[in-house]
This record gives structure tokens, sequence and C-alpha cells, in this order.
DNA sequence: ATGAAAGCGCTAACAA
DNA sequence: TTGTTAGCGCTTTCAT
């Protein structure tokens, strides 16, 4: 077997140097004779040696490591924001720890193991505000929220912007020619669910419509919260000509929700979701959408992050990103709308 | 602002004892006064002591990191596992670095890093037989494969069964009655579709069938490849009455394409995929499929990664997990099938 | 241009 | 039971 690894000093004394003055060539330092430096180079390549990366993080005190905390790490938003954030970490020569954390507690737990052991050198925070978890992150760590961040003075932010991606949705509704427009909200503690609430109402307001409060209802993202909404809506006796579903999982259970009250998606009901998932095209009817580039927040999430790391006087910045409208099958105008009016 | 973090030296002056002292107390071992234990631990609390993860990585030599490499982070599969090993290995007290490796170079690279740095204990890698990636995958190394493993003789292995899931998929398609069963394969170069053929020709044999190779046709595992496999079909001339997709996507395809060409599923064609997917059961028809519980792999081979490493003479075993078949409204029995043979 | 010494924060081995 | 002395493998500072 070979033996141990070699270090720092093995490749010194093979070369008839000192330590120091390998380090500076691993490092790539001025003030080693170029001759020097080859020769040492071929004496690495040739050992085979490799920098320890631990010991480095232990003298320079940094751990070239970030972590992702997430609520958990199968949905495909949050895992594009992972990915996204982990290709960009590792282009910059950083690692990514990614852990879910279901409850506050356990966010708590995570950022005390993570942060109070010194185990990374920053933290990127998925939904901080979904629950009361923003109030484990400190705010004299680096951190970067994805999604909205309320603590608007001290902790970066990159998120989806909201209000303009509902607005987005509504419109396109309205444009088809539809009058009477429900809507299936997330939660509504979360910000994002207020944010793309007020840019259904922003919409419907510039159409001269008033919103009707019976024709929106509370869901919790969930496909099967969409189909009690929409059997919700249904007993109070109302009957929309188009839903605007907050995510693609609730607008799958509106869908099968009128199917199953007899109704046709899009003939006599159209349904727009957000988020773009995977398979949405595949849906019966393919699913009408609001497109989101959820790899790219994660890489502008990692990216503000290393910023903030390699200059700690870092501006802070809130980044919002835009959606966009991909119109499948499950919208279409209102028959004979307009024109009678 | 906080003067610098309290180190276990600072503990000691405080305590008015030697820093190893403080060190057997925060490593909870014998030989320390319960007197003496009590008031240092009184102190660190105190203080707001907390051991640098580094530092003791740095004299153990070992670092409590993980990693799990994955040809992406998104696809719902690779997110399962990635979250059950992050699940097992957090309660063991390791964290998991998650990467993404698209290609065997990458993959190699990566490799480099993580080992070649001593930046983990131990590997996770998913699919490593996909393409050739599992050649940059060292040996003497602990390192845990997820999917098929050729290397039987040293490296560990979790899978699904994948011979039985077929089987069983199949089988249940033949119990309906389906005489002529077609299957659309992923790539043939990886041993998961290998295995699965073998469960549907195995199924076929006992049913004194023979697999009629024009039936079989190899996709790639997007939906789009299903869609591809069963319009070939159809060019052939083939009218099977009853599909076995390999994966949930491809079934997606297969359902897609059936429909476009005036077929009904599952009344003119029984359409079976493998995964369970999220959202399996909004599809239109509900998906019949076999359900797995990847996030059970995934914390079986962190489990097992971790036994490896605490017990280096541990004997390396192949563990494989079932599926459950999930009835749903993709299938049927064929019409006036059986009863007239 | 190079080397020697000190130290990062901890654990392990040995002494007292 | 407790303290002392050495490292772990590297970087930084200061000499030479």
């Amino acid at each position: 077997m070979a033996s141990r690894r070699p270090t720092i000093h093995d490749v010194a004394r093979q070369a008839g140097v000192s330590h120091q003055t390998v380090s500076r060539v691993i490092n790539e330092k001025e003030g080693v004779l170029a001759e020097t430096r080859t020769r040492i180079k071929a004496i690495i390549a040739e050992m085979g040696f490799q920098p320890n990366a631990i010991a480095r993080s232990m003298s320079k005190g940094q751990t070239h490591t970030l972590a992702c905390i997430a609520p958990n790490l199968t949905d495909y938003t949050f895992a594009s924001v992972i990915e996204g954030a982990e290709n960009e970490a590792r282009q910059r020569g950083y690692f990514l720890l990614s852990s879910s954390a279901v409850t506050p507690e356990a966010t708590r737990d995570l950022v005390a193991e993570l942060v109070g052991h010194r185990r990374v050198d920053g933290l990127v925070v998925i939904n901080p505000y979904a629950d009361e978890r923003y109030r484990y992150i400190p705010d004299n760590f680096p951190v970067v929220f994805v999604g909205a961040c309320s603590r608007k003075d001290c902790i970066e932010s990159v998120s989806l912007d909201d209000e303009m991606v509902a607005y987005e949705a509504t419109r396109h509704l309205l444009l088809l020619g539809h009058r009477v427009l429900a809507m299936v909200t997330g939660p509504m503690r979360e910000d994002c669910s207020q944010d793309r609430s007020k840019g259904f109402r922003r919409a419907l307001a510039e159409a001269g419509l008033r919103p009707d409060l019976g024709l929106i209802v509370e869901g919790d993202w969930s496909a099967s919260s969409g189909q009690d909404a929409f059997f919700h809506l249904l007993e109070q006796g109302q009957s929309p000509q188009a839903v605007f579903a907050q995510n693609d999982r609730m607008a799958m259970g509106v869908i099968r929700a009128a199917r199953q009250a007899g109704l046709r998606v899009p003939e006599n009901l159209s349904v727009i979701g957000v988020d773009d998932m995977p398979l949405a095209s595949y849906f019966e009817p393919p699913l009408t959408t609001m497109h989101q580039d959820m790899q790219q927040l994660g890489q502008e999430a990692a990216r503000l992050l290393l910023s903030k790391l390699q200059d700690p006087s870092f501006r802070h910045s809130h980044v919002k990103f835009p959606a966009q409208l991909v119109i499948r099958q499950s919208t279409m105008s209102q028959k004979g709308g307009e024109r009678h009016s």
C-alpha cells in the first residue's frame, strides 16, 4: 500500500528546499526563481502531492465551503436553486453543503453547527420567511436569502419579482377576455403569496375590475390544496371563468377538480400556474404557466455571497428576477366574451 | 463588536484549568472530576464557546463530511437519494456535500478535489455506470454506489432490485390479460435498463410468451423519448395492448403519443411506469407505476458508508430494495381478453 | 530569493 | 484527576 500521502514537507525535502518555498509555489506567489519553481512543480507532479484543504482552512481561517439551507432537497424549485448555487460556487473554488431543515428549530440547530463550529464561510438560505426560520439566521455572518427578505438593511436577497409575475399571469387571463377571475394563493403568511396576490389585484384594478374576496382561496402549494380550493369555490356557488393558481401544483389540483365537476379546461375554465415545473407540458392539458429560472437565482445567490466574502464592505442588494409567460393549452379566450359588453 | 470567538484556551484560562481538561469535557471523556466538569460546562455556556470543527478535523485527520456525486441535483430520483443520505449523515454527526458532475471528466476533477484534497471522508456516487464515470472513482477510498455496481469485490452498493421491479410491473400487465406487450427501455448501456429488460423477459417467458424484439424500443429516460418510441412502434405497424415503460417520464411520453394517435389510455392501451414520481397521480390518466423509495436508498447508502468508515474491515455488501405496485388508472384489463382463449 | 519560527485550535500521548 | 508537550499540514511574518 502506498505509505501515507506526501505533505508539503516531503516535497520540500525531495527538492532540497524549505517547505515554505513549496508553499509559495503551490500558491503561485512571487519570490521564487523560475527555475526553482519548475523543478518543484515537477516533483509535486511526480510525487502526486495535493495540498490538504483542511490544513489550509486551518491556517487561513476560512473553509472555502458554503452551505445552502432549504426546507427540503427534493422540491424541484429548491433543487434548482441548489444546483445553480453549487455550479457557481464550484466554478469559483468553493464547495456547497446542502441541508434540509424542516422546522425553525431544525434550522436553529443546523445554523449552530454550520456557523458556530465554523464549518462554512457563508450561507444561502431558501425561503427563510416561509415560517419563523429567519429568526435563527445570524445577521453578523455572510448570508444571502433566496425568496423575500424583510431585513433589507443587513441581508442580501435574490428572489423572483413575485408581484410582477402575478401581474403578468393575470394580464394573460384578462387579455383572453376573462372577467371573473379566481385565485388560489399559497399560505398567506409567506411574503411570496402576499406579493403574488398584490400583482393579481393590481392587474384587476387596472382592468377596472374589483377583486371579489369570495373568489380568492388560500392553499398550501400542494396539488390537493388546489383541488380543495376549487371545490370550495364551487360549493360557495362561484363560477369563475379563469383561475390564477400561484404555483403549478395547485393549478394541477384545480384542473383535476374542475374535470371532476364536469368542467372542461380550457373550454369552460382557463387555468394558469407559476413555475413551469418539469413535465408541465405533458400534463393534460399542457399547462400555461409563468416560467422561472430558479437555477439562475441560485447562481446569483452564490455569486452575491462570494462577493460579500471577498469584500465585506460589499453594498447589499436585493435582486429580483422576471419570469416568462409560457402559453400552452390550459388557457383560451373567453367564448363570446368581450364583444357583447 | 464581539472580539474574536473564544477558543478552548480562553475557556481553560477562565476556568483555571489546562486546555486539555476542557478538551476532555467537550469530548465527554473520562477522567474529569464531576465537579470540575460542571464548572467548565457552565463557563462554556457562559462564554458561548463552540469547538472549531476545522481544528478538530485537523488533528483527528477526518472531516466528518461526506460527499454525494450525482449527474444532477434536480432529478427527483437523485434529489431523493441525496435527501435521504443527508438526513442519515446529519443524524450521525456528518455533513453531506452534494455536487453534480455531468460528464466523466467532471467526475474525475470533482473526485480529485474532494478526495485528493482530503475534503471528505467518504463518497456516495449515484449512477456511476450511466457512463464511464465509475472509472474515476478510487477503490481505495470509502465509497458506496447507488445503482448497479460491477466492481462487486471492492465497492458497496445500494440499488433497486431492477430485475424484480420490471418482473412485477410486467406481471401486472399480464394478469390484466394483455398478451402483446411492448417495452420502452432506458439507454441499454446502463445496467439498470438491462436488468429491467431481463425482468420483463422473464415474466413473459413464464407466461409462455416470447418477447418480440420489434416491440422493444430504446429510450433515454426522457418523456419525449417515450413519445418517439411509441410513434416508432406505430410506424412499424405494431399495435401493442400494453406498454411497460422503464420509467414514469417515458410512460408519460407513451401516453401522449397514444392519445395523439387516437388511442385511449387505458381503454385501448395500458401503460405502466417505474418511479412513482411526484404528481404521478395527477397525470391524465393517473399513472399506474412501481413506487420506489429512493430516500430510503440514500439513507442506506449513507448508513453503509458510515459503517465502513468506523470499521474498515466492514464486509462489503450489495443491498437491493423492492418497489411496490401502485395501481391507478393507466392500466385496465384487456377487453374480452383471456376468456376467449 | 529563500529559510526559520510561530501559530491556526484542537487532540493524543505521556507525565505528574 | 490533571497538566505538559507534541504534533496535524499548512500560511504568515520576519529574518537572512
